[in-house]
RNA sequence: GCCGCCAUCGUCUAGCCCGGUCUAGGACAUCGCGUUCUCAACGCGGGAACACCGGUUCAAAUCCGGUUGGCGGUACCA
């Protein structure tokens, strides 16, 4: 099973997912999907000062709730005695080398190179012989493998998205492999276990282009076979920087943490750096692409070369649509943890939650919007002046309140009926206000919510019972008393 | 500095491979109009881009070269 399709994700644990390894993820996933082959999960924990199994969990968690699931799953800290095996046998080859060089040497080479403008990079002196300096087992240097630094091959690969891609092999240097035979270094590490682990394609993050030619030189050491590749373009900040934290939110779980739908953010990730060819299904909004069309649609030849930009704007737009589809079921299950913590209700009705889905999801573009609608929970607070209406006096303003109240009396909200109470309202307006309903409607909208921005006050008088709404209106009334 | 990658509306992009069908299409955003008690949703409409300079050609967003610009890498991080 050689032609299998065999790819992976590799975070490290030093962080929550970010943004971008998601995408990354993703693509894999999407790339695996459509090819009936496997995605794999590896976590790269071989920098143990900088590594955490709490972000190993948010890694997993993240994935999981993003409904990536992963074939198999590795990690690299359980592989130890595999690399230390592969650094043996380049060191008995005479492929690597320990380097015994500090760090303050390194730098001196390294500064006098940029001086000269030339490529920075590592000539050992020891691969030409057995080091002066005396180790025990490596506490005083590196492996490194052999590289010539006066070698004319220029090393190339096919990038499945970018074309071929070269670079001079003399400008390499000895890079390094790993601290001490049981500490290897990611580009080691990384092509030992996409080796071990018959990885098919290799799909990364742009930023990866320049350690592949390193990549590709350990693999001809180790005699390994080189594997397809496919670098992904970037994704930026609104300042075209890489995207980081200062651009706010980056992690997978800040996302959720906002109330954004995971479909959302496969949707908008899946179109950072590529698009569909075909257009999707027409009842949709053009760029709406549910998860299986993604998969069938997926080809790495239409991925973009150049990054993209992280919009907020377009995922918000996105979002939107996508809370304002949900099934009811699903509405409430997505919802309900929001409303406990921005507004700290806890019972909360089933069916109540579905009367005013509609209402909220119109106006909601992330579930924590949900802070905006208080008035379906609880009594709202607002000050007297926002029930004025344009430049009606303030007597006038409470005469409506109270002609208003008067007509809700005998009305019985069991068999409400909205059509017979805009009629009501309409005919109130037009006897006592002609010209404007407003002087009805605004100070009605505002006793029910305390808000100037709401749903129309009808649709609130639907869902509330009536005992509520007369006791706003009479709090409405109360900030005429004084 | 060095190496590499890239370059279409503000943003994501279609078109580029196989030059004419492109007075460059869509989406988000923005502006205006309609609806309207407010907001949203919805409907209609507007403005908005081929980085620059050369070359090839009857013809270039599309092919070639250069310039400029952006990004990434340049670790005993991944």
């Amino acid at each position: 099973m050689s032609n299998q399709i065999r790819v992976r994700i590799a975070p490290s644990p030093t962080g929550p997912l970010h943004i971008g390894t998601a995408r990354t993820a993703l693509f894999n996933w999407f790339f695996a999907r459509k090819n009936g082959g496997s995605f794999i999960l590896r976590i790269e924990d071989t920098d143990l000062e900088r590594s955490d199994s709490k972000f190993e969990e948010d890694i997993k968690e993240s994935l999981q709730w993003l409904d990536l699931e992963w074939d198999e799953f590795y990690k690299q800290s359980d592989r130890i005695q595999i690399y230390k095996k592969y650094l043996q046998k380049l060191l008995d080859e005479g492929k690597a080398f320990w380097c015994c060089h500090t760090k303050e040497e390194l730098k001196k080479e390294n500064e006098e190179q940029i001086k000269r403008k030339e490529a920075p990079r590592h000539v050992c002196q020891h691969k030409y012989g057995k080091p002066k300096i005396k180790m025990t087992n490596g506490k005083n240097g590196i492996i490194r493998l052999l590289v010539n630094e006066n070698s004319t091959r220029v090393i190339h690969f096919d990038d499945l998205i970018r074309g071929t891609i070269e670079w001079q092999e003399r400008l390499i240097g000895d890079l390094s492999l790993a601290k001490s035979l049981e500490t290897p270094l990611y580009n080691f590490a990384a092509v030992v276990d996409d080796y071990e682990t018959k990885i098919s394609h290799v799909i990364r993050g742009e930023d990866h282009i320049s350690n592949t030619p390193k990549q590709i030189l350990i693999q001809e050491a180790l005699g390994f076979n080189s594997f397809q590749y496919a670098h992904l373009p970037l994704i930026l900040g609104p300042d075209r920087t890489k995207l980081s934290k200062r651009h706010g939110a980056e992690s997978i779980r800040e996302y959720k943490k906002q109330g954004y739908l995971p479909e959302t953010m496969n949707n908008f990730m899946a179109l950072l750096g590529w698009r569909p060819k075909e257009r999707n299904k027409l009842e949709k909004p053009e760029d709406i692409y549910f998860i299986d069309e993604l998969v069938n649609l997926f080809d790495l030849k239409n991925i973009q070369k150049s990054p993209a930009v992280f919009d907020v704007k377009k995922l918000n737009w996105m979002n939107g649509y996508y809370i304002h589809q949900l099934p009811a079921e699903q509405f409430r299950a997505a919802i309900t943890p929001f409303i406990i913590k921005e507004l700290g209700v806890s019972m909360i009705k089933e069916d109540f939650l579905d009367k005013i889905q509609h209402l909220m999801t119109e106006r909601i573009e992330k579930l924590s919007d949900v802070r905006n609608f208080d008035y379906f929970f609880r009594e709202p607070e607002y000050d007297r002046g926002l029930l004025n209406w344009k430049s009606t006096p303030a007597d006038e303003i409470k005469r409506s309140l109270i002609l208003t109240k008067e007509a809700f009396e005998p009305v019985d909200w069991e068999i409400f009926d909205k059509d017979y109470i805009r009629r009501k309202l309409d005919d109130l307006a037009k006897e006592n206000f002609p010209g404007d309903r407003g002087v009805v409607y605004w100070p009605l909208r505002v006793s029910l919510t305390g808000k100037e921005a709401s749903p129309d006050p009808i649709d609130i008088l639907n869902v509330l019972d009536k005992k509520t709404v007369m006791e706003r209106l009479d709090n409405a009334l109360a900030k005429f008393k004084i």
